[in-house]
DNA sequence: GAGCCACCACCTACCAGTTGGTAGGCTTTC
DNA sequence: GAAAGCCTACCAACTGGTAGGTGGTGGCTC
């Protein structure tokens, strides 16, 4: 194979994951919209500009289409909390920052985050499976930063596994009622988020009121 | 109208009603389970043990039942923040009452609740509508018991609005999560729940980690 | 109180629109 | 000329919704 020809290969590569991208991306938007059952994969095509056998050429069924959409974001989500939690740091410094950084990913992944929750009963069990794998990590994580807390006396909490569900919640619920372009930036909103999360978890000194 | 005629015919209501609510049950069932689009007249029909005409008699259409089975459960967690917000006693002790009454409902009709949240999309917009006063009611409700908090400095707290999603947030999302029959009880629950808030709105003093 | 009538509740049977998914052919590129 | 890429055309299954019939019950007449 000569030189022009795995240049050749490679652009053929890249072109495809561009299309792959296109199509995920109207994907997206349509079934923030519309659902994942009030969309037909005519409608996804339509709006390429192209026909159903051409999103078929690049994921084998509808449901596929779902997965490939939500699993990337959910890894986002855990790739955020446990960067966070794996530097140094105190804990109130990292749960700090795994706050801030995973609700800028509910924030800028807003509609793969709301189709996931929203669409979870459509998915392969086998894609579930792997999703909530990533999942469980997340609570983990979570959990033992706050344990972590707990014992060193920065945090105060009575159920540390409650208290990761809750702030585990109270981010993840921004998909419903984040507007994009609002008063609020995404890393304001981050620190907001984070100041809450810190005073929840009992921490003494809080910054003060914005 | 005889005393009789009136008596059968309260019976009746009854008789009615209570079809209505076995429909009713047996769809939430199924919903939860299988989801909204995954779960046909058939199959609930099935479940009762009569056939789809039957539902017919008392739903106008498969988006009607859907909408009989949400509404009443967001009106249940607007008067239960309501109810708590406009009792007598401080800001404190009406947000510990808000959230853990919130809470219990949550947990209680989480099928429900579960449904509403992932199948918004298949209601139509009257009904939808009709739900988003009462979600606006209910931020109003709890934005407006942060703020009096904050006014009394009972609480400490930057962006009243925010915090008051990031509470609502952290309860509604136990529908995701809860286990009925788990370790706690639905006033533990709603305890627990209600010194997280509390703490999270920065009251100075907190029952004693549990 | 017997018999008839009308109504109500529910079922059987059916339909038509929708939509994931595919087979086979055409065009373009190498 | 052959292989890849995409389209046209099609299918079959599913399912919300309905039309019309049937059986049983209650009331009314004689």
């Amino acid at each position: 194979m000569d030189n022009s020809t795995v240049l050749a290969q490679r652009m053929r590569d890249e072109i495809l994951a561009f299309k792959r991208e296109r199509i995920l991306e109207e994907a997206v938007k349509l079934f923030y919209a519309r659902g994942f059952n009030g969309t037909t994969l005519d409608d996804i095509a339509a709006e390429l500009g192209v026909t159903k056998p051409f999103i078929y050429t690049h994921f084998r069924s509808k449901v596929d289409l779902l997965a490939a959409l939500c699993k990337p974001t959910i890894e986002m989500s855990l790739a955020a909390v446990t960067g966070a939690s794996e530097q140094p740091g105190t804990a109130t410094e990292r749960l700090s920052k795994a706050v801030s950084g995973f609700t800028k990913v509910v924030l800028q992944r807003q509609p793969n985050i709301a189709i996931y929750f929203r669409e979870e009963k459509n998915l392969t069990k086998s894609a579930l499976d792997e999703i909530n794998v990533l999942r469980k990590r997340f609570d983990r994580v979570l959990s033992s930063l706050l344990q972590d807390g707990v014992d060193s006396g920065e945090f105060r909490l009575g159920d540390v596994n409650l208290a990761s569900l809750a702030i585990g919640g109270m981010i993840s619920w921004a998909y419903t009622w984040h507007r994009p372009g609002g008063r609020l930036t995404l890393d304001e909103m981050g620190g907001h988020m984070a100041a809450l999360a810190l005073q929840m978890a009992g921490v003494e000194v809080v910054a003060p009121a914005v």
